[in-house]
DNA sequence: AAATGGAATTGAAGCGCTTCACAATATACA
DNA sequence: TGTATATTGTGAAGCGCTTCAATTCCATTT
């Protein structure tokens, strides 16, 4: 930088200017300057801008998990925002494990980030807000935390968006697919099940625990079902996710004597690839992940540029239904 | 830390041993210092040790399109390579735009990196490697690159591999579905697969092309190839991609005049999870996504820790036969 | 007891930038 | 013409760390 001075004739502190505040600088020194560094071919050093800052105009974001697409989503509605910004971001992948979920936060603090994005493991608590070095965190997906910004998706209007859709399509006899004891997540969508058979009369649910959401799952559970009396069959199926829903597609739809979504409709949950790629498209419930993403980067940045009048605040969004052929005929 | 020396009763510079270079200090000093750490609540800072140092010890890592599974597990690889040096690893997603790649690849200069990891988008160059400012790089998954080390899969062995799996099972009307017009690596396996064909007396090959590889191009193909008089299908197909064969897998599995090894084997390429959660699991080639990641950030380490007497390496590695039902039933 | 050498410790000199009090210059007004 | 007010530009003082020459301390050796 002070090769660049030099070049230019300027002070060092003009330099400086130029590339931060060019407003407090004439045109002609402007150009002056910036030919210089083009000249020089020069990059500036960011980890000495971090340091005689006191903060970098980065915000790292902690992944619980990157092979899961949802997080990915979130993680590109929270950059396109930053973009907006001029701000940077980096992501660290926890890669579902404590250790290094803390191992990154870590690193993102030292490294003085104007912020950080969490999307914690399951089970993440306000001791991740360690007291001192308070670099401004939002959690995403993630409620139940005070002291931080939070931004969710209600889960259990969820639920009752899928059972609702099949009741207003004539089910009555539902069945819920999948263990609520198994995540809170599918506890509250099962919550929302119950809320929208409760509101309808005549309508009926079935509690079909499977030890995980996984195809396998569902394919079990569907010989189960294919194998009742016709008269036994539930005429609608919630599924906790796709990929349960998959499952029970694959083996419902290819018994001969059951027609989907005729005899039995079936709804699944998160709109993964899963869900469109299917023989049969499965209707489902999306996620809002970029905008999950894009609503708590918003919140940071507010958060960051102005640390004290900053309240914390909780955004929980709605998810949306995606209808397909697994519920209705196109 | 100057805190940190004067509750420890030692100078600046000890502490700065004790956490870079413990042998250097005796024991009780070490631990008089690590007790002043705890109590104080220390927390570096790596924005001035960076700047101090002049390198980080953080390794970037760059990749084209962070919704693809294939890049995802090159980053685990790498990852737990650098973990073993103890190395941080952060992401940065190009998100498919080649401006976004750029500006990435900046951030991580500027901020003095001690290398990084390219996953770049197809028609990545030389021109990545900016003159000034030589960052140690390394170029995944593309192996046409010169002044850096590249490492790479064999597409062209991948295919050979595939087509030599249906000719081992006895197949000899193989089908090619994909366009190798549409993509480099797509042309390579076509390569690979004519080679296995030509090995083979009395083997033949039928080129198929697709418009893209997704789940609908296979479908599309696959009513095309359940329409034509059973003696002119053919009894092995290697789909350019897991969803084509996929698509395939489904129209064809789903006729009743056509069995699912045995009047028509499938096999797909890159081992998505599309692969094994269909209804009948497709027979895949596997690509080492760890593996590439794993090598290059070890090639990383090595450049970085003697960029002298370091020599470019184009390492090309072998990706593997997954065999599952859609070509031999189990 | 003096001399020798290695281990442990010290502290000052930067690393490359931002900031800010101050100086210089330009513009406006009376 | 002189004074007040903006507008630009200046450069020195850090930011919190690493490094390294210099110093101190001790255990050995002679």
């Amino acid at each position: 930088m002070e090769d660049v001075a030099k070049r230019a004739g300027v002070a060092l502190g003009t330099v400086s200017n130029v590339i931060n505040q060019p407003q407090k600088v004439s045109r002609a020194t402007i150009d002056k300057v910036q030919r210089a560094i083009a000249e020089l071919g020069f990059v500036p050093n960011r980890a000495a801008r971090a340091l005689a800052a006191g903060t970098s105009n980065t915000i790292g974001v902690v992944i619980a998990d990157l092979s899961n697409s949802f997080f990915v989503d979130m993680a590109r509605g929270a950059e396109s925002i930053a973009a907006e910004s001029s701000i940077n971001v980096v992501l660290a992948n926890a890669d579902m494990r404590r250790s290094k979920q803390a191992a990154n936060l870590d690193l993102f603090r030292q490294e003085r980030m104007a912020g950080i994005l969490l999307a914690p493991l399951p089970g993440a608590d306000g001791s991740l807000l360690t007291g001192r070095n308070r670099t401004p965190l939002v959690f995403l997906n993630d409620a139940a935390i005070e002291g931080a910004c939070t931004v969710s998706v209600d889960n259990e209007y969820g639920g009752y968006l899928a059972a609702s859709h099949l009741l207003a399509i004539g089910r009555r006899r539902l069945l819920f697919a999948g263990d609520p004891a198994q995540a809170v997540p599918i506890a509250d969508r099962l919550r929302g099940v119950e809320r929208a058979v409760r509101e309808t009369a005549g309508a009926s649910l079935e509690l079909s625990p499977t030890p995980e959401v996984q195809a396998d799952d569902g394919r079990t559970l569907g010989f189960a079902i294919a194998h009742r009396p016709e008269s036994e069959r539930p005429d609608g199926i919630v599924a906790a996710a796709d990929l349960l829903a998959l499952g029970l597609v694959q083996i419902l739809g290819a018994d001969a004597s059951i027609r989907i979504p005729e005899d039995i409709a079936i709804t699944g949950y998160d709109n993964n690839r899963a869900a469109w790629e299917s023989l049969i498209p499965i209707t489902t419930i999306a996620q809002p992940g970029e905008q999950i993403g894009a609503v708590a980067m918003a919140l940071l940045l507010e958060e960051i540029r102005d640390p004290e009048g900053h309240e914390h605040t909780h955004s929980v969004l709605e998810p949306t239904l995606v209808v397909r052929a697994s519920t209705q005929r196109t």
